[in-house]
DNA sequence: ACCTGAACACCGTTCAAGT
DNA sequence: ACCTGAACACCGTTCAAGT
């Protein structure tokens, strides 16, 4: 784990290189072009250094990403406020400041991966297990639903945001969705019952209400777990 | 839309190729070599042409694996009875097969994707809002929930079978496991409070069960909403 | 300890030319 | 209509050599 040195000397990029500041490129580069705009040699070139250096402090190109995701993954705090009501409602909002998060940063949402052994995601799944804990659940369940919840929040985002960043600017999304509905309208009512009637909603939807639903069903399916007889 | 003409004459690869005939080679070699194993060369010479015949019948590797993915997905539904008795349990037999067809394609899992164009892919979410509509459910409340289910069976099962697909043989995933979780034993109870706890679990968890748990959370608060009195 | 940059061993994709 | 295979324009990664 090198560190940075010091000063800044003049002119090109003035500091040495560290991990930390190629991840920083990187987040960068994969936000202006996605994620095959992302090369090491055009990496090096923005850092003012040749792509050997870079290997220097990241293993390979896998490991790169996987850090530049997890630092967006860390965007995700500054937007959740410290402590929560209550379990339920700390969740809720962990889980949506995490898509935001993603949805910011679209290539970053399937490269997020368990079990956690980055920085932040070590923190997201501690953060849902502390918020589990809470619950009236007893202790032998709180890690299997605690990385439930933490598979659905990272796996659903992954699902829903993902397809965003294959769609580079050429269709918009409007276009990509009433292209499908189309498609679904041309399908045959006897094999497909469901999706020939449901292309309006197909259309009109919101990504994010979309993973709220979920999210919504999982805790309260939660809350019937931790307490079998439900208030009034 | 090629289709393949007929007869077989002698030696080399015997018919004329087709886009099945490629896409089940892909299967195979994705089976056997992993994600970056599966190259156009490769694939070419197994079928007895070049690279560049590939292209007549596919756009280009994207879709090849996508169209690889999407036939895996296809062999839940050979798994799964057509009727079952209740909504939930045919939900739950469908998702299990699902994630099981992936378990036997790793690579597979973090490439099938939502909304759904492929052919399989429109199967599986038919089936599920097919499924869903049989809930008391609400009509207006049938899309956001369908596709919220067929989000949770496809994104989380990615998360839990994908990071499989990148310990090739060289680690086990028992090794990986163990390895993870000292990496938990060494944080910081005061910043890790839960992780730090939850070391054991971590080692010992089966991820099929952590698959269902959270389908059946998520399953179980669609009960909830559909029957605001469970019954006793 | 850290950086350089040429070189290696590949890729996906295209396209003129064939049948 | 479908196939061939050489060629183009890249890649990630390594490594001897520098400071």
């Amino acid at each position: 784990m090198p560190r940075t040195r010091g000063r800044a000397p003049t002119g090109g990029r003035a500091d040495a290189l560290s991990r930390e500041i190629i991840v920083g490129a990187a987040v960068a580069l994969l936000d202006e072009r996605g994620e095959r705009g992302l090369t090491f040699r055009l990496l090096a070139k923005q850092l003012n250094t040749g792509p050997g250096a870079l290997y220097w402090h990241v293993a390979n190109k896998d490991e790169l990403v996987a850090l530049a995701a997890d630092q967006v993954l860390g965007h995700a705090f500054a937007a959740v406020p410290r402590l929560e009501e209550g379990a339920g409602a700390g969740l809720r909002a962990l889980a949506i400041a995490v898509f935001d998060a993603l949805d910011r940063h679209p290539w970053a949402a399937s490269h997020v991966t368990a079990p956690a052994t980055l920085a932040n995601a070590l923190r997201l799944l501690d953060r849902i297990g502390t918020l589990v804990a809470r619950t009236g659940l007893p202790a032998e369940r709180h890690f299997a639903v605690s990385t439930a919840i933490s598979y659905y929040i990272t796996g659903v985002s992954a699902q829903i945001i993902a397809p965003r960043s294959a769609l580079d600017s050429t269709t918009s999304r409007d276009a990509f969705l009433t292209q499908t509905a189309e498609r679904w309208e041309e399908l045959d009512p006897a094999d497909y019952p469901f999706l020939t009637r449901t292309t309006t909603d197909l259309r009109d939807h919101d990504d994010r209400d979309q993973f709220t639903t979920g999210l919504d069903l999982l805790l309260n399916g939660l809350n019937t777990t931790a307490d079998p007889r439900p208030p009034a």
